[in-house]
RNA sequence: GGGCAGGUAGCUCAGUUGGUACGAGCGUCCGCCUGAAAAGUGGAAGGUCGGCGGUUCGACCCCGCCCCUGCCCA
């Protein structure tokens, strides 16, 4: 109210963070592209996998010649045995984010893993790790299992093993890792949902399960066509296994264990297929109960228009999270 | 035409020497999720036990007939 005795300063426009989150196989990237192309934004990518060199077929990263000419970031920043964390990513994307608001052009970021894409919109504060002590935590847990280690936890951190289930190995070694190298509990909650910048908007597309279901094996039997399986011997020979998250990727698994010869060429098709739906339900449920994301139909003819004006809406919207 | 095996949850199969199906895996639905997140994890809903008839206090389990599936013999 007082603050009108301000000098007035020239209007800079703020300019939008947009996201386009949704299922794989929804529709994600042309509408990205799209809306790129409106609000003369970049491209970003939030998708855990397509971080990787050399996954792309199986990743469906998109080729250069389809991107319009429009610059993409944080594809291919690594090599598939250099295993990637969220963390790193979060400051990764903020880094590129900040520099496409000074520029004046919106970043669109676009991905299905809802992680990524919250720790870049959200205010998300990684405590720390030590390879050392996650070693020998992980050790531990192959040796006694995750239940005594549970009780563990709950012996220095009550709250956090309360919040975890005994049966989590993963994230009770995590909370052991992080109440004892920061000598404080480990909080195990998610933040509250509220963007770090002004002009965020999240867009998701929507889509029906059953023509997901129906997408996501055509597309799949396309990677195959595409050379997925070719794609996966030329990483093997690059170490993809020895990596510790990209031989985990949806396609890449499962054709690795068919090179193994623990199982034949369709299985390996059916079980990426099983696989990827199973993947897009729990996207799916990490997105339909965000209630900041603003939905439009994936076949609705006005998509681009109602995403606009999402879009719009959030750059006029009182910079409140 | 004859013989054998089998018909139990949406799917693949367990199971009861006759006493209310202990079912399991997968799928489905719902949930959790902070340095591996295309990962990891919790829960729920689903069955007139192929059909009809008989025996029995009581049958999904016994008997008869029928239907369906697979294999074998002609």
């Amino acid at each position: 109210m007082t603050d009108d005795l301000l000098p007035a300063t020239p209007v800079v426009p703020v300019v939008p963070v947009v996201a386009v989150v949704g299922a794989t196989a929804a529709g994600k990237t042309a509408l990205s592209l799209d809306l790129a192309e409106r609000l003369g934004g970049e491209i970003v990518n939030t998708d855990a996998m397509q971080v990787y060199r050399g996954m792309d077929v199986g990743t469906a990263k998109v080729p250069h010649a389809e991107r319009r000419g429009i610059p993409h970031h944080l594809l291919d920043l690594f090599d598939v045995t250099a295993p990637a964390t969220v963390a790193q990513f979060q400051a990764l994307a903020r880094d590129v984010v900040a520099d496409c608001r000074n520029r004046g052009v919106p970043p669109v970021l676009v991905g299905g893993s809802a992680l990524y894409t919250r720790a870049v919109l959200d205010g998300f504060e990684f405590p720390g790790t030590d390879p050392a002590v996650r070693a020998r935590l992980e050790a531990e847990l192959a040796d006694v299992g995750s239940g005594a280690l549970h009780r563990r936890l709950a012996g220095v951190d009550p709250a956090s093993a309360a919040r975890i289930e005994p049966a989590n190995g993963r994230r009770v070694v995590r909370a052991l890792e992080v109440v004892e190298i920061t000598g404080g509990p480990y909080s195990a909650t998610l933040p509250e949902p509220t963007y770090v910048l002004p002009g965020t908007v999240q867009i998701g597309v929507r889509i029906p399960r059953a023509v997901l279901d129906q997408r996501i094996e055509e597309r799949v039997r396309r990677m195959w066509e595409a050379g997925l399986v070719e794609e996966v011997r030329g990483l093997a020979g690059h170490g993809l296994r020895e990596g510790r998250t990209a031989h985990r990727a949806l396609g890449y698994r499962q054709v690795l264990t068919f090179l193994d010869g623990e199982c034949s060429e369709e299985e390996a098709l059916d079980r990426t297929v099983f696989g990827t739906r199973r993947f897009a339900r729990r996207q799916e449920s990490w997105f339909f109960k965000d209630e900041r994301i603003a939905w439009v139909g994936w076949d609705d003819p006005d998509r681009l228009e109602r995403a606009e004006e999402a879009v719009r809406a959030a750059i006029e919207a009182p910079a409140a999270g």
